[in-house]
RNA sequence: GUGGGAGUAGUUCAGUUGGUAGAGCCCUUGACUGUGGAUCAAGUGGUCGCCGGUUCGAGUCCGGUCUCCCACCCCA
């Protein structure tokens, strides 16, 4: 029985050209993050199923997640997303100081069919502050969001952000006649509705929610904070009140990319008051690249006092989809960076010359890529040239009696002998930038 | 879980009514025995996804199966 070359469908297997991607995504993700002051941490990707069970959904939890039993019997999760695990945190942690503004960059799993813009298991960027019950701190999330797509040089118009907000769409739907208890019913025939057919749509709807239908086709279609009959079924409301404060900040910050819908819900159960989700605007890529939204209901369930949180998911699969879309990722990035100097080696006899050599300009800081095999020395070169490294230094038979070595300058084509020890302060003061 | 498409060299693909498995790129070698990208020439490399059937003969036809891609569901 042979062993496969591949690995289990959908799961996260990078080459070194595809890793070069991701970091410089992720470094401009982290950099994004920190100039808003968010702190980095980890937690386990291993979690017990009823983490998720209280509030993340069950479909979630229970058809789209890896499921296992381990060896003491428990029921174990790998985790399908951190918010849960981000609330026990908190809630165990003891004394901290508020707000929190932390970041992570989880792996989470989910067991669903691949396809574009969507594995098995995947990385993300997570983004959440806690302790801030103010409408200001979804403001700034979405700010941070904001700031990751343009620094990564997303163009005005390509990206939208758009949000909701629960308790509105909650209120609206009372005003439009669906009772409470049929809410969360609704939501999830409210967040369909912009991505079936209106015939699929009313079919559908008709059967899940029976006379409420034409109601939730109503309130989905509200896109404007402004909308007088929007006012009018939510007279004196705080949450309206909040959406229009969210979005005039917004605006006041110089985000242009965002605007109201109510038809966003968001999947998980969590979310209590904001909800907000980043979109391709072209046809190019229909998922979503992010998805969060305010949950104050979470840390407060492992007890001792509840904490407001509010953060997002950012899938750096979808986000690079959509930074490849636009041509975005920067040509540098995928060819990779070289070292500053190749050493060629004539022969085994001067190896350990080569190798002394080559540690000493290491401990200088230059990056060195040294030849082991010794091979002739078109074929060292022609290994150099394919790097795009900028010089090559030959240590042979005459260099190394004389305690010299030749630097050939990739780039132009010429050559010159000088001692090893000047070597390192020459290759420091011809290195490209 | 449902539907559509695709599997042939490392890679991108071609392969005619069923008749000896091909090309470009890559790689290796040589022209150039201490110097790269260019050029020229040669070469390595394939259980044609897998199993079975039809046939004198299957990459090609039929059945099954696996995998990947895309879409639905849901979501990052």
């Amino acid at each position: 029985m042979e062993l496969s070359t591949k690995p289990l469908a959908g799961m996260r297997q990078l080459y070194p050209a595809d890793m070069r991607v991701e970091e410089y995504i992720e470094g401009k993700v982290r950099e994004a993050g920190r100039s808003y002051g968010f702190e980095e941490y980890d937690c386990p990707t291993l979690e017990p199923m009823e983490l998720f069970l209280a509030k993340s959904g069950s479909e979630l939890v229970l058809e789209q997640s890896y499921r296992l039993t381990d060896r003491g019997g428990r029921e174990l999760l790998l985790r399908p997303e951190l918010t849960p695990s981000l609330a026990r945190m908190i809630a165990g942690a003891g004394e901290l100081h508020l707000p929190i503004r932390w970041m992570a960059f989880p792996i989470c799993f989910r067991y669903e069919r691949p396809q574009r813009g969507r594995v098995r298991e995947f990385k993300q960027f997570n983004c959440d502050i806690l302790g801030v019950p103010d409408i200001a701190a979804d403001v700034e999330v979405v700010l941070v969001l904001d700031r990751i797509m343009k620094s990564l040089g997303a163009a005005p118009g390509t990206y939208a952000v758009r949000y909701s907000n629960r308790r509105l769409a909650s209120e609206l739907l009372l005003a439009l006649g669906v009772p409470a208890e049929l809410h969360q019913t609704a939501f999830t025939v409210l967040d369909r509705k912009s991505k079936m057919s209106q015939e699929d749509w009313d079919a559908w709807a008709a059967d899940r929610i029976g006379p409420h239908a034409g109601a939730v086709a109503e309130a989905s279609g509200f896109t404007d904070l402004d909308d007088l009959r929007l006012g009018n079924l939510l007279k004196g409301s705080g949450a309206l009140a909040e959406t229009v404060e969210f979005k005039d900040s917004l605006s006041a910050a110089g985000v242009t990319s965002a605007s109201f819908d109510a038809g966003v819900v968001r999947g998980l159960d969590y979310y209590t008051g904001m909800v907000f989700e980043l979109l391709d605007t072209g046809g190019e890529n229909r998922r979503a690249i992010c998805g969060g939204g305010r949950y104050d209901n979470l840390v407060g369930l492992f007890g001792g006092r509840p904490m407001t949180g509010v953060g997002f998911g950012l899938g750096l699969l979808t986000l690079r989809l959509f930074l490849e879309t636009y041509g975005l990722v920067p040509a540098g990035v995928a060819s990779g960076t070289p070292s500053d100097v190749f050493v060629a080696v004539f022969s085994k006899a001067e190896r350990e010359a080569a190798f002394a050599f080559a540690e000493g300009l290491r401990a200088r800081g230059l990056r060195v890529e040294m030849d082991l095999d010794c091979r002739n020395l078109g074929r060292q070169f022609k290994a150099a040239a394919r790097t795009g490294v900028p010089w090559v230094a030959v240590i042979g038979p005459e260099e190394a009696a004389a305690g010299r070595v030749a630097l050939k300058d990739m780039g132009a084509g010429g050559q010159t002998t000088i001692s090893m020890e000047e070597a390192g302060e020459f290759l420091e003061r011809h290195r490209p930038s």
